[in-house]
DNA sequence: TGTACATCAGTGAACGCGCGTTCACTGATGTAC
DNA sequence: TGTACATCAGTGAACGCGCGTTCACTGATGTAC
Protein backbone atom coordinates (compact mmCIF):
# COMPACT_ATOMS: atom_id res chain seq x y z
CA UNK A 1 0.00 0.00 0.00
CA UNK A 2 1.99 3.01 -1.38
CA UNK A 3 0.31 6.10 -0.42
CA UNK A 4 0.40 9.26 -1.82
CA UNK A 5 3.30 11.12 -0.62
CA UNK A 6 1.09 13.52 2.10
CA UNK A 7 -0.30 10.42 3.67
CA UNK A 8 2.59 9.19 5.95
CA UNK A 9 2.62 12.58 7.25
CA UNK A 10 -0.76 13.14 8.04
CA UNK A 11 -0.60 9.43 9.91
CA UNK A 12 2.46 10.90 11.75
CA UNK A 13 0.60 13.86 12.46
CA UNK A 14 -2.29 11.70 13.48
CA UNK A 15 0.02 9.70 16.25
CA UNK A 16 1.70 12.84 17.34
CA UNK A 17 -2.03 14.29 18.14
CA UNK A 18 -3.21 11.33 20.11
CA UNK A 19 -0.11 10.70 21.76
CA UNK A 20 -0.05 14.17 23.28
CA UNK A 21 -3.61 12.84 24.12
CA UNK A 22 -2.02 10.15 26.19
CA UNK A 23 0.81 12.01 27.70
CA UNK A 24 -1.44 14.74 29.25
CA UNK A 25 -4.29 12.58 30.46
CA UNK A 26 -1.30 9.62 32.02
CA UNK A 27 2.10 10.98 31.76
CA UNK A 28 4.43 9.67 29.99
CA UNK A 29 5.14 6.09 31.94
CA UNK A 30 1.83 4.97 32.02
CA UNK A 31 0.89 5.45 28.44
CA UNK A 32 1.53 2.63 26.18
CA UNK A 33 2.81 2.88 22.87
CA UNK A 34 0.47 -0.12 21.47
CA UNK A 35 -3.17 1.70 23.11
CA UNK A 36 -1.99 5.14 21.91
CA UNK A 37 -1.93 4.17 18.21
CA UNK A 38 -5.29 2.28 18.49
CA UNK A 39 -6.86 4.74 19.13
CA UNK A 40 -4.49 6.88 16.03
CA UNK A 41 -6.72 3.59 14.19
CA UNK A 42 -2.94 1.35 13.80
CA UNK A 43 -1.20 -1.31 15.35
CA UNK A 44 2.06 -1.27 17.40
CA UNK A 45 4.31 -2.06 14.39
CA UNK A 46 4.03 0.58 12.08
CA UNK A 47 4.73 2.91 14.99
CA UNK A 48 8.64 2.58 14.21
CA UNK A 49 7.86 3.62 10.72
CA UNK A 50 7.46 6.99 12.26
CA UNK A 51 9.55 7.90 15.49
CA UNK A 52 12.77 6.03 16.57
CA UNK A 53 11.71 5.57 20.09
CA UNK A 54 9.14 6.46 22.96
CA UNK A 55 11.32 9.05 24.03
CA UNK A 56 11.61 10.07 20.39
CA UNK A 57 7.79 10.66 20.90
CA UNK A 58 8.06 12.29 23.91
CA UNK A 59 10.53 15.18 22.06
CA UNK A 60 8.15 15.96 19.10
CA UNK A 61 5.58 15.86 21.16
CA UNK A 62 6.54 18.30 23.91
CA UNK A 63 8.14 20.21 20.81
CA UNK A 64 4.77 20.78 19.42
CA UNK A 65 2.60 20.88 22.10
CA UNK A 66 4.46 23.87 23.51
CA UNK A 67 3.86 25.70 20.69
CA UNK A 68 -0.11 24.76 20.12
CA UNK A 69 0.06 25.37 24.14
CA UNK A 70 1.70 28.78 23.59
CA UNK A 71 -0.50 29.84 20.77
CA UNK A 72 -3.78 28.64 22.59
CA UNK A 73 -2.85 30.97 25.69
CA UNK A 74 -1.43 34.11 24.36
CA UNK A 75 -4.59 33.44 21.81
CA UNK A 76 -7.02 36.98 22.32
CA UNK A 77 -4.56 38.86 23.94
CA UNK A 78 -2.82 40.81 21.23
CA UNK A 79 -4.67 44.14 22.04
CA UNK A 80 -3.59 43.75 25.19
CA UNK A 81 -0.67 44.95 27.18
CA UNK A 82 0.60 45.37 30.34
CA UNK A 83 -1.04 44.23 33.75
CA UNK A 84 -4.44 43.78 31.41
CA UNK A 85 -2.33 41.57 29.28
CA UNK A 86 -1.01 39.68 32.14
CA UNK A 87 -4.13 39.07 33.90
CA UNK A 88 -5.66 38.01 30.68
CA UNK A 89 -3.46 35.14 30.11
CA UNK A 90 -3.28 34.12 33.37
CA UNK A 91 -6.74 33.83 33.64
CA UNK A 92 -6.74 31.65 30.79
CA UNK A 93 -4.47 29.36 31.61
CA UNK A 94 -6.17 29.11 35.33
CA UNK A 95 -9.55 28.41 33.88
CA UNK A 96 -12.05 26.09 35.01
CA UNK A 97 -12.06 24.68 31.33
CA UNK A 98 -8.15 24.54 30.99
CA UNK A 99 -8.21 22.27 34.31
CA UNK A 100 -10.88 19.88 33.33
CA UNK A 101 -9.58 19.47 29.74
CA UNK A 102 -6.15 17.81 30.72
CA UNK A 103 -6.10 15.91 27.62
CA UNK A 104 -6.32 19.59 25.42
CA UNK A 105 -4.13 22.31 27.17
CA UNK A 106 -0.84 22.67 28.48
CA UNK A 107 1.54 19.05 29.08
CA UNK A 108 3.33 21.28 31.63
CA UNK A 109 0.98 20.09 34.25
CA UNK A 110 1.58 16.54 33.32
CA UNK A 111 4.39 15.68 32.20
CA UNK A 112 6.74 18.30 34.18
CA UNK A 113 7.79 16.07 36.73
CA UNK A 114 8.46 13.48 34.91
CA UNK A 115 10.99 15.38 32.54
CA UNK A 116 12.99 15.84 36.13
CA UNK A 117 14.32 12.10 34.45
CA UNK A 118 14.45 12.88 31.00
CA UNK A 119 17.77 13.61 28.81
CA UNK A 120 19.69 16.74 28.88
CA UNK A 121 17.95 17.05 24.93
CA UNK A 122 14.25 16.73 26.35
CA UNK A 123 14.93 19.31 29.35
CA UNK A 124 16.34 21.79 27.26
CA UNK A 125 13.10 22.09 24.80
CA UNK A 126 11.14 23.36 28.02
CA UNK A 127 14.05 25.86 29.13
CA UNK A 128 13.69 26.83 26.00
CA UNK A 129 10.05 27.52 26.58
CA UNK A 130 10.20 29.12 29.63
CA UNK A 131 12.84 31.61 28.23
CA UNK A 132 10.29 32.54 25.41
CA UNK A 133 7.54 32.53 27.93
CA UNK A 134 9.02 35.08 30.52
CA UNK A 135 10.88 36.93 27.25
CA UNK A 136 7.06 38.18 26.17
CA UNK A 137 5.93 38.03 29.70
CA UNK A 138 8.65 40.57 31.31
CA UNK A 139 7.83 43.63 28.66
CA UNK A 140 4.54 43.74 30.62
CA UNK A 141 5.21 43.52 33.61
CA UNK A 142 6.36 46.38 35.87
CA UNK A 143 10.41 46.83 37.16
CA UNK A 144 9.91 46.62 41.04
CA UNK A 145 13.21 47.22 43.81
CA UNK A 146 13.62 43.87 44.62
CA UNK A 147 11.65 42.17 42.23
CA UNK A 148 12.70 42.94 38.51
CA UNK A 149 10.05 41.76 35.99
CA UNK A 150 11.96 38.78 34.47
CA UNK A 151 11.45 37.31 38.29
CA UNK A 152 8.24 38.25 38.23
CA UNK A 153 7.48 36.41 35.25
CA UNK A 154 9.56 33.18 35.75
CA UNK A 155 7.23 33.14 39.03
CA UNK A 156 4.07 33.80 37.64
CA UNK A 157 5.04 30.51 35.42
CA UNK A 158 5.43 28.75 38.89
CA UNK A 159 2.55 29.91 40.25
CA UNK A 160 0.31 29.15 37.31
CA UNK A 161 1.53 25.70 36.48
CA UNK A 162 1.60 24.84 40.42
CA UNK A 163 -1.97 26.55 40.43
CA UNK A 164 -3.12 23.92 37.80
CA UNK A 165 -1.72 20.70 39.00
CA UNK A 166 -2.88 21.75 42.77
CA UNK A 167 -6.45 22.02 41.15
CA UNK A 168 -6.46 18.85 39.52
CA UNK A 169 -4.67 16.77 42.26
CA UNK A 170 -7.22 18.30 44.89
CA UNK A 171 -10.36 15.62 46.22
CA UNK A 172 -13.00 18.76 47.07
CA UNK A 173 -14.52 20.67 44.44
CA UNK A 174 -14.64 23.57 46.18
CA UNK A 175 -11.31 23.80 46.86
CA UNK A 176 -10.31 23.17 43.16
CA UNK A 177 -12.03 26.62 42.24
CA UNK A 178 -10.42 28.03 45.57
CA UNK A 179 -7.39 27.46 44.50
CA UNK A 180 -7.77 28.51 40.84
CA UNK A 181 -9.37 32.03 41.76
CA UNK A 182 -6.66 32.44 44.64
CA UNK A 183 -3.69 32.28 42.01
CA UNK A 184 -5.51 34.04 39.28
CA UNK A 185 -6.08 37.26 41.86
CA UNK A 186 -2.28 36.24 42.58
CA UNK A 187 -1.09 36.11 39.11
CA UNK A 188 -2.77 39.79 38.83
CA UNK A 189 -1.47 41.36 42.31
CA UNK A 190 2.10 40.26 40.82
CA UNK A 191 1.15 41.87 37.38
CA UNK A 192 0.14 45.35 38.69
CA UNK A 193 2.00 48.37 38.18
CA UNK A 194 4.64 49.65 40.64
CA UNK A 195 2.84 49.04 44.39
CA UNK A 196 4.65 49.72 47.51
CA UNK A 197 4.07 48.63 50.96
CA UNK A 198 2.35 50.81 52.92
CA UNK A 199 4.07 50.86 56.25
CA UNK A 200 7.70 51.67 54.40
CA UNK A 201 7.05 55.41 53.65
CA UNK A 202 7.67 55.64 49.80
CA UNK A 203 5.61 58.00 48.74
CA UNK A 204 3.85 56.94 45.43
CA UNK A 205 5.62 58.00 42.80
CA UNK B 1 11.67 -16.50 62.68
CA UNK B 2 9.67 -15.23 65.84
CA UNK B 3 11.01 -11.77 66.48
CA UNK B 4 10.55 -9.63 69.49
CA UNK B 5 7.20 -7.72 68.82
CA UNK B 6 8.74 -4.50 68.39
CA UNK B 7 10.69 -5.51 65.30
CA UNK B 8 7.83 -5.64 62.68
CA UNK B 9 6.77 -2.19 63.48
CA UNK B 10 10.38 -1.45 62.82
CA UNK B 11 10.60 -3.35 59.50
CA UNK B 12 7.54 -1.27 58.40
CA UNK B 13 9.41 1.72 59.31
CA UNK B 14 12.01 1.05 57.02
CA UNK B 15 9.74 -0.19 54.22
CA UNK B 16 7.90 3.21 54.37
CA UNK B 17 11.36 4.91 54.95
CA UNK B 18 13.01 3.51 51.03
CA UNK B 19 9.21 3.98 49.47
CA UNK B 20 9.21 7.32 50.43
CA UNK B 21 12.68 7.68 49.15
CA UNK B 22 11.78 6.04 45.76
CA UNK B 23 8.32 7.40 45.43
CA UNK B 24 10.22 10.90 45.72
CA UNK B 25 12.79 10.23 43.25
CA UNK B 26 11.05 8.62 40.45
CA UNK B 27 7.55 8.89 40.97
CA UNK B 28 4.81 6.05 42.18
CA UNK B 29 4.31 3.99 38.78
CA UNK B 30 8.19 4.23 37.62
CA UNK B 31 8.93 2.85 41.52
CA UNK B 32 8.85 -1.18 41.82
CA UNK B 33 8.30 -3.03 45.21
CA UNK B 34 11.13 -5.74 44.22
CA UNK B 35 13.96 -2.59 44.21
CA UNK B 36 12.58 -0.95 47.31
CA UNK B 37 12.22 -3.95 49.17
CA UNK B 38 15.72 -4.87 48.24
CA UNK B 39 17.11 -1.26 49.42
CA UNK B 40 14.89 -1.94 52.79
CA UNK B 41 17.15 -5.31 53.31
CA UNK B 42 13.63 -7.61 52.00
CA UNK B 43 12.92 -9.22 49.34
CA UNK B 44 9.53 -8.87 47.26
CA UNK B 45 6.98 -11.63 49.24
CA UNK B 46 7.30 -9.85 52.54
CA UNK B 47 6.15 -6.77 51.61
CA UNK B 48 2.23 -8.05 51.68
CA UNK B 49 3.00 -8.50 55.82
CA UNK B 50 2.98 -4.79 56.13
CA UNK B 51 1.10 -3.76 53.25
CA UNK B 52 -2.30 -5.13 51.22
CA UNK B 53 -1.41 -3.47 48.25
CA UNK B 54 1.54 -0.76 46.36
CA UNK B 55 -1.55 1.87 46.38
CA UNK B 56 -1.99 0.84 50.36
CA UNK B 57 1.81 1.82 50.28
CA UNK B 58 1.19 5.12 48.95
CA UNK B 59 -1.46 6.09 51.42
CA UNK B 60 0.99 5.25 54.55
CA UNK B 61 3.63 6.99 52.61
CA UNK B 62 1.79 10.17 51.83
CA UNK B 63 0.20 9.99 55.19
CA UNK B 64 3.76 10.51 57.18
CA UNK B 65 6.08 11.93 54.06
CA UNK B 66 3.10 15.32 53.85
CA UNK B 67 3.19 15.46 58.25
CA UNK B 68 7.28 15.19 57.95
CA UNK B 69 7.66 17.43 55.44
CA UNK B 70 5.33 19.74 57.25
CA UNK B 71 7.36 19.57 60.48
CA UNK B 72 10.90 20.20 58.75
CA UNK B 73 8.85 23.01 56.55
CA UNK B 74 8.08 24.99 59.60
CA UNK B 75 10.97 24.12 61.74
CA UNK B 76 12.93 27.28 63.22
CA UNK B 77 10.35 29.82 62.50
CA UNK B 78 8.37 29.15 65.53
CA UNK B 79 9.80 32.36 67.03
CA UNK B 80 8.91 34.65 63.41
CA UNK B 81 5.50 35.87 62.82
CA UNK B 82 3.49 37.83 59.93
CA UNK B 83 5.79 38.37 56.61
CA UNK B 84 9.00 37.35 57.92
CA UNK B 85 7.72 33.98 58.89
CA UNK B 86 6.35 33.48 55.87
CA UNK B 87 9.39 33.85 54.24
CA UNK B 88 11.08 31.98 56.42
CA UNK B 89 9.42 29.63 55.10
CA UNK B 90 9.47 30.02 51.66
CA UNK B 91 13.36 30.12 52.13
CA UNK B 92 13.03 26.51 53.59
CA UNK B 93 10.85 24.88 50.93
CA UNK B 94 12.67 27.06 47.81
CA UNK B 95 15.60 26.45 48.46
CA UNK B 96 18.72 24.82 47.05
CA UNK B 97 19.27 22.06 49.15
CA UNK B 98 15.64 21.10 48.93
CA UNK B 99 15.64 21.15 45.09
CA UNK B 100 18.50 19.00 45.28
CA UNK B 101 17.69 16.25 47.76
CA UNK B 102 15.11 15.01 45.99
CA UNK B 103 14.80 11.31 48.00
CA UNK B 104 14.61 13.65 50.96
CA UNK B 105 11.80 16.69 50.52
CA UNK B 106 8.21 17.15 50.40
CA UNK B 107 6.89 14.46 48.45
CA UNK B 108 4.57 16.66 46.38
CA UNK B 109 6.55 17.81 43.61
CA UNK B 110 7.31 14.17 42.62
CA UNK B 111 3.65 12.93 43.75
CA UNK B 112 1.25 15.31 42.84
CA UNK B 113 0.96 15.23 38.65
CA UNK B 114 0.20 11.02 39.52
CA UNK B 115 -2.39 12.03 42.47
CA UNK B 116 -4.86 13.32 40.05
CA UNK B 117 -5.41 9.34 38.36
CA UNK B 118 -5.30 8.08 42.40
CA UNK B 119 -8.56 7.03 44.06
CA UNK B 120 -10.66 9.80 46.29
CA UNK B 121 -9.06 8.05 49.61
CA UNK B 122 -5.47 9.19 48.42
CA UNK B 123 -6.32 12.95 47.00
CA UNK B 124 -8.52 13.37 50.37
CA UNK B 125 -5.23 13.71 52.15
CA UNK B 126 -3.83 16.03 50.34
CA UNK B 127 -7.10 18.32 50.57
CA UNK B 128 -6.77 17.69 54.45
CA UNK B 129 -2.73 18.53 54.09
CA UNK B 130 -3.64 21.65 51.71
CA UNK B 131 -6.01 23.19 54.20
CA UNK B 132 -3.93 22.46 57.54
CA UNK B 133 -0.84 24.46 55.44
CA UNK B 134 -3.09 27.28 54.47
CA UNK B 135 -5.00 27.49 57.72
CA UNK B 136 -1.61 28.23 59.49
CA UNK B 137 -0.06 30.55 57.08
CA UNK B 138 -2.91 32.87 56.91
CA UNK B 139 -2.78 33.99 60.07
CA UNK B 140 0.01 35.01 58.99
CA UNK B 141 -0.72 37.06 56.15
CA UNK B 142 -2.36 40.02 55.52
CA UNK B 143 -5.81 40.85 54.35
CA UNK B 144 -5.86 42.58 51.45
CA UNK B 145 -9.12 43.48 49.22
CA UNK B 146 -9.56 41.55 46.68
CA UNK B 147 -6.80 39.13 48.18
CA UNK B 148 -7.91 37.70 51.22
CA UNK B 149 -5.30 36.11 53.35
CA UNK B 150 -6.81 32.42 52.55
CA UNK B 151 -6.25 32.99 48.85
CA UNK B 152 -2.91 34.22 49.12
CA UNK B 153 -2.15 31.41 51.40
CA UNK B 154 -3.15 28.72 48.31
CA UNK B 155 -1.39 30.50 45.66
CA UNK B 156 1.65 30.67 47.69
CA UNK B 157 1.34 26.80 47.93
CA UNK B 158 1.17 26.77 43.74
CA UNK B 159 3.90 28.63 43.98
CA UNK B 160 6.15 27.10 46.05
CA UNK B 161 5.69 23.59 44.36
CA UNK B 162 5.39 24.94 41.13
CA UNK B 163 8.58 26.80 42.00
CA UNK B 164 10.44 23.22 42.91
CA UNK B 165 8.62 21.19 40.29
CA UNK B 166 10.37 23.92 37.35
CA UNK B 167 13.95 24.31 39.40
CA UNK B 168 13.77 20.40 39.29
CA UNK B 169 12.85 19.85 35.48
CA UNK B 170 14.87 22.68 34.13
CA UNK B 171 18.14 21.76 31.96
CA UNK B 172 20.43 24.87 32.51
CA UNK B 173 21.43 25.46 36.29
CA UNK B 174 21.63 29.25 35.87
CA UNK B 175 18.13 28.61 35.11
CA UNK B 176 16.83 26.53 37.58
CA UNK B 177 18.80 28.94 40.39
CA UNK B 178 16.95 31.93 38.66
CA UNK B 179 13.46 30.28 39.35
CA UNK B 180 14.17 29.17 43.08
CA UNK B 181 15.43 32.73 44.09
CA UNK B 182 12.11 34.62 41.70
CA UNK B 183 9.93 32.03 43.75
CA UNK B 184 11.04 33.29 46.79
CA UNK B 185 11.18 37.12 45.65
CA UNK B 186 7.44 36.47 44.99
CA UNK B 187 6.75 34.58 48.04
CA UNK B 188 7.62 37.82 49.77
CA UNK B 189 6.03 39.85 47.54
CA UNK B 190 2.74 38.48 48.58
CA UNK B 191 3.13 37.77 52.24
CA UNK B 192 4.42 41.62 52.72
CA UNK B 193 1.93 44.17 54.69
CA UNK B 194 -1.16 45.74 52.85
CA UNK B 195 0.32 47.30 50.10
CA UNK B 196 -1.39 49.40 47.27
CA UNK B 197 -0.78 50.15 43.67
CA UNK B 198 0.07 53.97 43.26
CA UNK B 199 -2.39 54.83 40.45
CA UNK B 200 -5.36 53.64 42.23
CA UNK B 201 -5.28 56.80 44.27
CA UNK B 202 -5.97 54.79 47.62
CA UNK B 203 -4.32 56.26 50.74
CA UNK B 204 -2.69 53.83 53.36
CA UNK B 205 -4.96 52.36 55.95
C1' DT C 1 15.99 -26.47 83.51
C1' DG C 2 14.80 -29.01 79.28
C1' DT C 3 11.93 -30.10 75.40
C1' DA C 4 8.13 -30.01 72.11
C1' DC C 5 5.39 -26.99 69.76
C1' DA C 6 2.94 -22.94 67.65
C1' DT C 7 3.73 -18.61 65.64
C1' DC C 8 4.53 -15.68 61.89
C1' DA C 9 8.15 -12.40 59.58
C1' DG C 10 10.48 -13.22 55.79
C1' DT C 11 11.84 -16.14 51.39
C1' DG C 12 11.84 -16.80 46.56
C1' DA C 13 9.74 -19.24 42.72
C1' DA C 14 5.75 -18.85 40.01
C1' DC C 15 1.45 -16.57 38.19
C1' DG C 16 -0.47 -13.77 34.34
C1' DC C 17 0.16 -9.54 32.30
C1' DG C 18 1.57 -5.52 29.57
C1' DC C 19 5.48 -3.21 28.20
C1' DG C 20 8.96 -1.35 24.20
C1' DT C 21 10.96 -3.07 20.36
C1' DT C 22 11.96 -6.18 16.27
C1' DC C 23 10.99 -8.33 12.04
C1' DA C 24 9.23 -11.19 8.31
C1' DC C 25 5.44 -10.29 5.85
C1' DT C 26 1.35 -7.93 3.08
C1' DG C 27 -0.59 -5.48 -0.48
C1' DA C 28 -2.09 -0.92 -2.55
C1' DT C 29 0.05 2.28 -5.11
C1' DG C 30 3.22 4.94 -8.43
C1' DT C 31 6.49 4.05 -12.02
C1' DA C 32 8.95 1.97 -16.01
C1' DC C 33 8.48 -0.11 -20.14
C1' DT D 1 -3.27 1.58 -22.84
C1' DG D 2 -1.60 -2.61 -20.46
C1' DT D 3 1.52 -5.14 -17.55
C1' DA D 4 5.34 -6.25 -14.51
C1' DC D 5 7.74 -4.54 -10.84
C1' DA D 6 9.68 -1.82 -6.86
C1' DT D 7 8.34 0.69 -2.97
C1' DC D 8 7.25 1.16 1.70
C1' DA D 9 3.29 2.27 5.20
C1' DG D 10 1.22 -0.67 7.94
C1' DT D 11 0.44 -5.60 10.17
C1' DG D 12 0.72 -8.62 14.00
C1' DA D 13 3.27 -12.37 16.13
C1' DA D 14 7.27 -12.88 18.80
C1' DC D 15 11.28 -11.27 21.70
C1' DG D 16 12.93 -10.59 26.50
C1' DC D 17 11.80 -8.15 30.40
C1' DG D 18 9.95 -6.30 34.72
C1' DC D 19 5.80 -5.60 36.94
C1' DG D 20 2.25 -6.55 41.20
C1' DT D 21 0.68 -10.26 43.56
C1' DT D 22 0.29 -15.13 45.44
C1' DC D 23 1.70 -18.97 48.02
C1' DA D 24 3.98 -23.07 49.83
C1' DC D 25 7.72 -23.03 52.53
C1' DT D 26 11.57 -21.88 56.25
C1' DG D 27 13.31 -21.33 60.61
C1' DA D 28 14.25 -18.31 64.77
C1' DT D 29 11.84 -17.22 68.53
C1' DG D 30 8.45 -17.12 72.65
C1' DT D 31 5.50 -20.16 75.19
C1' DA D 32 3.54 -24.30 77.49
C1' DC D 33 4.47 -28.10 80.03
Amino acid sequence: MRYPPEHKAETRRRILREAARSFKSGGFHSSSIKQLMARAGLTVGGFYNHFSSKEDLLHSVLDEALDTSYAQLTEGSEDLSGAARVAHIGRRYLSRSHRDAVAEGCPLPSLLAELRDQPRRLRCLFDRYLERFTTELRTHLPERPGLPAQDTALAMAALSIGGLILSRAVAEPGLSDALLSACKKAVSKLAEPQAKPSREGDLPS
